[in-house]
DNA sequence: TTGTACGCGTTATCAC
DNA sequence: GTGATAACGCGTACAA
């Protein structure tokens, strides 16, 4: 009972006594066919355990049933939650998910995609940003006949090829929550310069401020580069103000949690002294002490969503492109002045 | 210059006027070929900008040159490092890595699997921990013709088909380092029953302690989930033991932090009233606070040698199979009592 | 509604 | 060394 030689196609028709043709209708659904000559193939085809071809397919049809996920370095948690969205959408369809990690410094990174998306024949591909931003590198997809989504925190495409979480209006929200709560000074430790979720976050966090009727202080906006380090350095600015921010919006977890631990070894207590909020809501939000509050947007539908444009441009105008994230809130914030 | 019409190795042979036979022996390196043939040849290929069509390839050669990474849950970054490993040894190759989340209890997960690799006619696939250790999934591999790398904690397999880590020998090794601090009650969280890992790293404990002259003791062993709030669940226990431990290791990241989070409660400083190891080296171990030492396995060279095996199942009995981790020193030990 | 003949781009066979 | 020619498995004109 070895399976050394699939089945294909002709041993269906065969079998079955139709032609191959009719098979291929069978499998592709053709609105036009004899029921009970779809029911006999369709017997012959469960009886068999017949698989078609992808390959075959591939290059009958001459497109191929990949899409690739190109990425460059944001967190992992973010790159496997965007795999998982994908899976879902292209479960139970031909389709396969190819990942291509790419270094957004190397110089050859334009080459290197080219070659990926060319040498696999891709169907389409799902950018993540940061590369997501690179225009040049969306022209050079479609260029070679590739269908390109990019995932990002902006408009950054129409939107047919764009999946977007509205990161300004999240953060907004959040300013407008410490606000509520009683904070007036509130401080921001920004993302590095270049990057338009950085840019995103920075805005909303001014937007925030004047909505709240408060005043930008710039002793307290140090910027940093989304790294741990850059949060503890951001720490030490911010926590040597006077007087100190009674608040602190970061612009990712790793620099929240950077902050968190220049504020302990300051002695200065979170939440009761020192309220902090962070972006992403990475693994590390959660078990750090005292937990993170944070905004979390939707990774994993966003993905999904991203997948179905991919897959069927036809469809892809009227499926969602703007994503609201949310604000998960744990005990690293409370009202000032709450000891 | 629209390259709606890729070149193909008929473009090839006619530009160069020799037979697409002789084009094929020029890409797949043929040695008996006349060099001025071959030169002529690829300089047509150059100039057109020709690449293979791997469908086509695939095609003829009857295996399709993808390889698979079929994985269920374990940590993101270990997932991440895995398909950075891997994407290092299939660059500048023709292969392409297809990864293929998927539900260890899924009652279909056996056809799930089955169906992904028939239908994509795989080259190989890698699986990583926990299903690894599935054996039953590793027959349906091989019945299908696909080589199959095993990526695990212990040997399970024969070298040509598995990439290890020495996680016994690691845990035996920081055991030893405790003792040698100077801690006499050296606390155990346990991983789940039924993970590999999870019992390697039980073992490697107790060969520690008998190494170091030192007695089990059954009230300072708990078994946890690998996750955070089981560890912080172990550490209730582990802490009202009378007398306490002075050092604890936890056979994960996350229930370190666990453990690290109910020290904190009850006011028992880390690392100068309790000493915490950790196991993999999770982006969270750098994050808290004080820093976790922990066990790091060299995941991407594991990978990396897992691919070498998939693609090049001649070489795969000579290259590396087992993989020692490094124990990374961080704040979260010290000598007992070293207040 | 179903079948025939051919093309997709590559490799393999076996001549020359 | 090199070149016709036939696979590989499937889809599509076009015909029946």
């Amino acid at each position: 009972m070895k399976r050394d030689a699939k089945p294909t196609i002709n041993d269906v028709a065969r079998l079955s006594g139709v032609s191959k043709k009719t098979v291929s209708r069978v499998i592709n659904k053709s609105p036009l066919l004899n029921q009970t000559t779809r029911e006999k193939v369709e017997a012959v085809i469960a009886d068999l355990g017949y698989v078609p071809n992808p390959q075959a397919r591939a290059l009958a049809l001459r497109r191929n049933f990949l899409i690739g996920l190109i990425h460059d370095n944001p967190n992992a948690q973010m790159v496997l939650g965007v795999q998982e969205g994908i899976l879902q959408t292209i479960r139970d369809t031909e389709f396969a998910l190819v990942v291509r990690p790419v270094d957004r410094h190397s110089p050859t990174l334009m080459e290197d995609i080219r070659h990926f998306i060319e040498q696999q024949r891709l169907y389409g591909v799902l950018l993540l940003p940061p590369i997501s931003e690179n225009d040049g590198l969306a022209e050079v997809c479609r260029d070679l006949g590739c269908t390109l989504v990019r995932m990002g925190s902006a408009r950054l495409d129409d939107d047919a090829h764009l999946v977007a979480s509205n990161d300004r209006q999240a953060v907004r929200e959040a300013v407008a929550w410490l606000a509520g709560l009683g904070h007036k000074r509130i401080g921001f430790i920004a993302g590095p310069a270049g990057f338009r979720s950085a840019f995103e976050r920075e805005q909303g966090f001014i937007e925030g401020l004047a909505e709240a009727g408060l005043a930008p202080d710039a002793a307290l906006a140090v910027r940093g580069d989304y790294k741990f380090e850059s949060g503890y350095e951001a720490g030490q600015r911010l926590l040597d103000a006077s007087p100190r921010p009674t608040a602190v919006f970061s612009s990712n977890d790793e620099m929240a949690a950077g902050l968190l631990h220049a504020a302990r070894e300051r002695g200065i207590d979170v939440p009761t002294q020192l309220s902090i909020i962070g972006f992403d809501d990475t693994a590390i939000a959660a078990h750090i002490w005292p937990p993170l509050t944070t905004v979390r947007w939707p990774i994993v539908p966003m993905a999904a969503a991203a997948a179905h444009k991919l897959i069927d441009p036809e469809g892809a105008f009227t499926r969602q492109s703007l994503f609201l994230s949310d604000l998960v809130r744990r005990a690293s914030v409370t009202a000032p002045g709450s000891s």
